[in-house]
DNA sequence: ACGCAGCGATACCGTACGGGTATGGAAAGA
DNA sequence: TCTTTCCATACCCGTACGGTATCGCTGCGT
């Protein structure tokens, strides 16, 4: 069996994408008589063409898309493999937490704590991102995230659950359903709710929003409604209310990190923060 | 960022895996000195020293370890890239299942004829293995498997559940625990248990076996004894009997796939599988 | 219908880098 | 101290990767 470069899934990925030699030649910097060679050469050595060539037009063929989807895991892993490596062989050793402000329920204070107090525990660098944050865990730029099931997609991490929360519509106390004790998704039909970054229209109307403060301003000025957690009761002005959703699918708080990661300094935090949890959930009900 | 290359891992997995550079270059079949020149250069581009050059010894470091880890996931992705793609582009397309023979549950004919029926069916090429299958579904050898829960590691992969069994203690009529009407797993403690291949000592002792047939002739011999699903009760011999082990826990039978796989065909084949498994349940109790 | 423009393939060339051989040099064992 | 072991350095060569120039095909515009 032939090897497959790294190089050459650079290449093909660029062509794969423009669907054009040229374009994918000028984005990779280099010219296109030697892209279209690499290209020829590649098929050749897996014995399959990748790309139909109409005069006018380059189209992918079944293999081709195969070969797309298969080389982006490749280059993915090939990424992350290097910024891991840096990371583990950086001077500091730290534990690199992603989170989202406001979207750890409450939880993450006792957390820190707690595995602070573990036996050779590291320093944690907390990173706040709003969207894209299990990216950054793929990506080999952190250790571990907090993340939501179902929103996040969660296939290739390995998880740890910390706290399954009821979802509440949050308004402002002037709006027509502020009096309600309760809502349903129907409610909601005509409501702009915020599209989340890195979420690909989930049905979801309206302007982006990349972090909680602008998303409660946003709200208290009428602009738009969320549907968010309970525990962000604890975070809300005073110009806004929260009323449950009655068919909201309860969101779970998890904990993610790089499947097969095996870093003593990771499980010891996952072990903090899965004691910290069930002792929530036990005092919480 | 520096481009992390194939052919740079593959050279650094052999001196991580023989730490020795003699030893790595042979089996790299390539002289000592560019694999040390290859080593180094990787060393530099990514800013971090990966092998500690102690005098006679060379050990890995943090970020060694690191690097060895991920490399591997880089390699076999790149290989399954390639045997997809491969297999993607042939001319006679087929669905390549991989099954252990009487593993399953009783439930492929229905499955293979109902998937038949489906539109855009494919023909089905079925490989028998009795260990090891589910590397066959990460080298992308084959497009789906029949696996065990929790008896395989399934990370990495999307499964579907078929079937939840209970196990039973397969052994001679003549066994001492023959007549009984059933077992717990201490009643095996001292019992000759099969090693099944790819499996590291899982507590098992006795030798390997690779096919049923053999595994069910050697507990006639009363060579070794086996816990397992129910439904080989089908397949039994007449010198054997089966006892239920009360504290085994159940196996799911699990139709598994690779990650994020596309395949209107596999989509299919899944549709199939899963109709035909909520059937057999129903019936079933 | 003819010509032009767009785009991928081909031809040809230079160089940078991967790989080989020979050798150095440090350290452990006899 | 002499030898052995094993990684690094020095130096050389060939390949293959990338660049420039050009061809050839095809669809479109007038």
């Amino acid at each position: 069996m032939e090897r497959l470069e790294v190089r050459e899934l650079v290449y093909f990925t660029a062509v794969a994408e423009e669907l054009h030699f040229g374009r994918a030649a000028a984005r990779l910097g280099m010219a296109q008589p030697p892209l279209s060679r690499a290209i020829q050469q590649l098929e050749r050595r897996l014995g399959v063409t990748l790309l139909e060539r109409g005069n006018r037009r380059v189209a992918l063929t079944e293999a081709g898309a195969v070969l797309l989807r298969e080389g982006r895991t490749v280059l993915d892993a090939s990424a992350a493999a290097a910024r891991r490596t840096q990371r583990a062989g950086r001077a500091d050793p730290r534990l690199v937490l992603v989170i989202k402000p406001g979207g750890d329920g409450g939880l993450l204070p006792a957390v820190l704590d707690t595995y602070q107090a573990e036996p050779g525990a590291l320093p944690v660098e907390l990173v706040c991102s709003f969207g894209e944050r299990e990216v950054l865990l793929r990506e080999g730029r952190a250790d571990a995230a907090l993340l939501h099931r179902p929103h996040h997609d969660l296939t290739g991490l390995d998880t740890q659950d910390l706290l399954t929360e009821t979802q509440l519509l949050v308004i402002p106390s002037s709006h027509r359903l502020a009096d309600r004790s309760r809502v349903c998704l129907n409610d909601l039909d005509e409501e702009p709710l915020p599209r989340w970054p890195g979420v690909p229209e989930g049905g979801s109307r309206g302007p982006e929003v990349h972090d909680l403060g602008q998303l409660l301003h946003l709200i208290a000025l009428r602009r738009m409604v969320a549907v968010l957690p309970s525990s962000i009761r604890d975070q809300l002005r005073d110009d806004l209310v929260a009323v449950p959703v009655d068919d909201a699918e309860p969101t779970t708080l998890v904990l993610a990190w790089p499947e097969h990661a095996t870093s003593p300094a990771l499980a010891a935090f996952v072990r903090a923060a899965t004691a910290v949890a069930v002792k929530a959930t036990d005092h919480g009900g």
